[in-house]
DNA sequence: GAGTGGTCTAGACCACAAT
DNA sequence: TTGTGGTCTAGACCACTCG
C-alpha cells in the first residue's frame, strides 16, 4: 500500500513503484499497466493523482497511452546513456569511464565580449576563468574552458575544480541548476589544442558550447569545449513536437 | 473569456492566450503571471485546469514556478532554435534556409547486420533505402542515407524522397511518430562523400545517426547523415534530471 | 497572516477503441 | 455496450515566502 501520511507526496510514491514493476520486469515491454480507474481503487486514491503519477513517467518515457486502449510499458530504458544536463564528471561516470582533471587556469577576469552577453554581466563584472584538460580512463577527452560570474559563485578554489563543479554548486552552495542551451559543431584541432589533447594538427574535434542557467532563469555558466572526436560521441533523445 | 463549448480544450485555450501575451510583451521576461486562484476565477475555470494550462508552459519554457512566491515568465523564447525532433526539412526551414534535395539511390534491400537490430527486423525483411544529397540554399549540406523497413512505409515513391518524409509520414499515412535517439560525433570526410558535399578530403564533418520509433514504439527509421562541419551547427536544449 | 504553488479528493462528461 | 484515456469541477489542506 501507500503511506498517505509520508511526506513523500503520493503521487511519487505511486511513480516509483510502477518503475520498479517495469525494472524489475513484472511490466514488460508492451505490456498495458492497470487502467487508472483500477489503480486508483487499488491503492484508494483519487484518480487525477494516478493520472499525475502517469504522466511523469509518461514524460520520463517509462510509458506511453493510446486513447481508449490504455496505457504500455515502452521499450527498455535499460542501457540508456545519461541523458539531460550533465557535467563532464557525471557523463564520464556514466560511460564506465574514471573522469581526472589537469588545471590549467584559473583566475578572476573582467567579463568582456561575448561572455557580457551570455552571462548577462555588465562590462568588467569579475567572472572565474576555468580552463581545464579532461581525462577519461587516464588519456585526454577534452579541453574546457568555464566562465562563471563570481556574485554568483563565490569563495571558489582550486581545490573545487578538480571533481565536479556541479556538484559543487548544487550541494555546497545549494543552487539548483536549471537548464542549458548547447551547440555542437565538427572541426579540426587548431595548434594550441593538439599539445593539451595529444592528437595531430587537423585531427577532427567536436565543439561544443554550453550556456546554463539556473532553475530561476539566472545564466549560470559558459564553457567552451574541444572533444577529441575519436573518443566521444554525444548522445541525445529526441522528442516530436 | 475562454470558450467551454469549443471543442478545443480550455486549458489550451489558456495556454495560447498565455503564450500570445507573453510574444507581445504584454508580460515581460521576469514579471510575475497573475496566480492560479486569480486565473481561475477571472476565466471562471477549476483551478487544476489553469495549472494543466500552466505546466505546459513551464515544461515548454515559456514560465517558470517559485514556491510560496509565483508563476514568471521566463527568458526569451524568441530565437530559439528548433527543437526536438525533425526532419532535414524542418530543420532548415527554421533556420531560414531552403532546403532541396538531390537523390542519389532510392532501393528496396533485403535488411542485415546492424539495420536488422536498429529496426527490429527478421533478417531479409524489405528495407527501403535512400541516400540524398541535402542542400541548404543552394548549397550541399549533408549526406544523408536513410533506412525505412517497407512493411511499414509501404506505396514509397521517388517522388516523395525530394520533400520531407516526416511530413508524408505523418499526414499521408497518419502515422504518429514518437520520439528518437541520436548520437553525434566529429570525423573527417572521406573520399566517397568530398563531391557530394563539395568539400576536401580530411575537412571536418559532423556524423550523425538517428534511430527514430513512432509513438507506439514501433522502431520507424535509420538514418545516417554526414554533415559540413563548415556550415552545420546543432542545437540542443538540456534539462537537468 | 496573507498569498503562493504543491498535493489531493470524489466525483463528472467526453471521445475513442474494441466487442 | 463497456472500458479506456482526456478534460474539467469545486472544493481542501499543506509548506513555503514575505511583510
Amino acid at each position: 500500500m501507500l503511506d498517505k501520511n509520508s511526506p513523500i507526496p503520493v503521487y511519487y510514491q505511486l511513480e516509483e513503484r510502477l518503475k520498479d514493476s517495469i525494472e524489475k520486469r513484472e511490466l514488460k515491454e508492451g505490456d498495458m499497466i492497470p487502467s487508472e480507474r483500477v489503480l486508483s481503487e487499488q491503492y484508494r486514491i483519487s484518480r487525477m493523482t494516478v493520472r499525475q503519477a502517469i504522466n511523469n513517467l509518461v514524460r520520463d518515457g517509462y510509458l506511453y497511452r493510446i486513447k481508449g486502449k490504455g496505457t504500455f510499458v515502452a521499450s527498455n530504458k535499460i542501457e540508456q546513456p545519461l541523458q539531460g544536463l550533465t557535467s563532464f564528471t557525471e557523463d564520464m561516470l556514466s560511460r564506465g569511464l574514471k573522469p581526472e582533471t589537469r588545471l590549467l587556469q584559473f583566475t578572476v577576469e573582467p567579463a568582456q565580449g561575448k561572455i557580457i552577453q551570455r552571462l548577462k554581466l555588465a562590462e568588467g563584472e569579475p567572472v572565474n576563468v576555468i580552463k581545464r584538460v579532461r581525462l577519461a580512463d587516464n588519456l585526454p577527452m577534452a579541453l574546457e574552458t568555464t566562465f562563471l560570474p563570481v556574485k554568483l559563485i563565490s569563495g571558489l578554489t582550486e581545490a573545487h575544480v578538480y571533481g565536479s563543479l556541479y556538484e559543487y554548486i548544487e550541494t555546497q552552495l545549494g543552487l539548483k541548476i536549471g537548464h542549458a542551451t548547447q551547440t555542437l559543431e565538427a572541426t579540426v584541432a587548431r595548434a594550441s589544442e593538439t599539445e593539451h589533447l595529444q592528437i595531430q594538427k587537423g585531427s577532427p574535434v567536436l565543439l561544443i558550447e554550453r550556456s546554463s542557467y539556473l532553475a530561476n532563469q539566472h545564466p549560470l555558466e559558459l564553457v567552451k569545449s574541444v572533444y577529441r572526436g575519436d573518443r566521444y560521441k554525444f548522445n541525445v533523445h529526441l522528442q516530436r513536437p
